[in-house]
DNA sequence: GATAGTTTCATACAACTGTTTGAATTGCAA
DNA sequence: TTGCAATTCAAACAGTTGTATGAAACTATC
């Protein structure tokens, strides 16, 4: 009951100090300031600074994940229990490069949050993510029925390198911006979505069909 | 002058309590507890725990980066100034990779500390890694040399893809040890150093010439 | 062996952290 | 209104942090 006000201001107050700031040099007294709420009210309505930061990270997280299997199963269906491997990925990738990435000034607070819980990874945010590779074994699946010929060592190389393209683009935006002088433009999401999915598609069927046409050939 | 044992000895600790770790909880006291000098040492052989780390990393960073320019320099020179593009990206994600992964047991402190400066980045280390930049842009110029006909944009992306693949995959070598069931095997370096050059190689002729044979045909 | 410069040491300091406390206030039901 | 629970609040707490101090111990030079 009662209006949850003095929650629902904390929480978007730490999301956005997180999300400017970093979690290093954000303490408790500068997210009640912004939220103009006491001090106590966070260990009141939320036990610890830790939970605080969990409950902003799960969130954000279970929608993420969400996103990506909604775009999953969709794919499957539609392909009768079997997606063309660069769907597979695309919705792998797409939802957390769409949330991140972008022009600055309309990137949600949450996504902002998003790529700083990756740069700096503090404990509690850590813990919640190991608990995130039974989610990218489902993807691990879709991967395997899509490639049935292809070894379970290059399927989960392959998953590797496609979050790694993601996730680093992410992080590292600001030095590939300045890197190629501007000349790699990370504002075209889509641009970006459709060069991981790309590369990450090569990567899974070098060798062995056309990067097209994911079907199953010969064996290893 | 001086026997400068006690800076090496706050040197060594320091290195390898951040590797174990971490730098968020481990302070002066537990770094001069190791190193069994006195709490001041540090601030008098350093100036500061910011320096102290920094320190720790420029001399880490400095000997990958001039490992790195090393077998660039000595490939360019055999192909008279041009390298293979495969060869080029083999110096660049090499050094890191030998370093950091391999079996535990064997893994040097220096290579641990790394990675946990590419995990947690403490500000002192995100200011180093900002001029890293004119580094890897004699990377760029070596792949724009190797392959004249691709755009810039490409190359910058091929850049960062490799690099991509490289950090995440050690950042992350746990979870896809996990992942995979122990199916993807990160102690064999040079399989791992071989995909990522591979999977960077086809990102960056693709759809050009043939992965092999980087060469100087029809513009795009 | 006295002197000057460097290095070590125990200790204190000042600031900041997340958390707790217990009293005041509020909101709502009877 | 009365009573009771939920919430807010100011204040203090307990712990830790990096840093500074000034005296002691060392080292090498003359």
């Amino acid at each position: 009951m009662a209006s949850d006000h003095t929650r629902t201001a904390i929480l978007a107050a730490a999301e956005r100090l997180y999300a400017d700031r970093g979690f290093g040099d954000v303490t408790l007294r500068d997210i009640v300031a912004e939220a103009n709420v006491n001090l106590a009210a966070v260990n009141y309505h939320f036990g610890s600074k830790d939970e605080l930061i969990a409950e902003l990270f799960v969130t954000r997280s279970i929608a993420t994940n969400r996103e990506r299997l909604r775009e999953l199963k969709a794919a499957e269906e539609q392909g009768g229990g079997r997606a063309p491997i660069e769907v597979i990925l695309h919705a792998l990738v797409g939802p957390t490069l769409r949330g991140c990435l972008g022009p600055e000034n309309q990137r949600s607070t949450a996504a902002r949050f998003m790529i700083r819980a990756s740069i700096e990874s503090v404990p509690p945010i850590r813990r919640i993510k190991n608990r995130e590779i039974d989610h990218l074994r489902k993807f691990a699946g879709a991967m395997r029925r899509s490639l049935p010929d292809r070894s379970d060592i290059d399927i989960y190389w392959g998953l590797n390198f496609a979050l790694a393209m993601a996730h680093h683009t992410i992080r590292e935006s600001e030095r590939l911006t300045k890197l190629s002088e501007g000349k790699c433009d990370l504002d075209d999401v889509e641009d970006v979505v459709a060069r991981v999915v790309s590369v990450a598609t090569m990567a899974l069927t070098a060798g062995r069909t056309e990067a097209k046409a994911p079907s199953r050939l010969a064996a290893r």
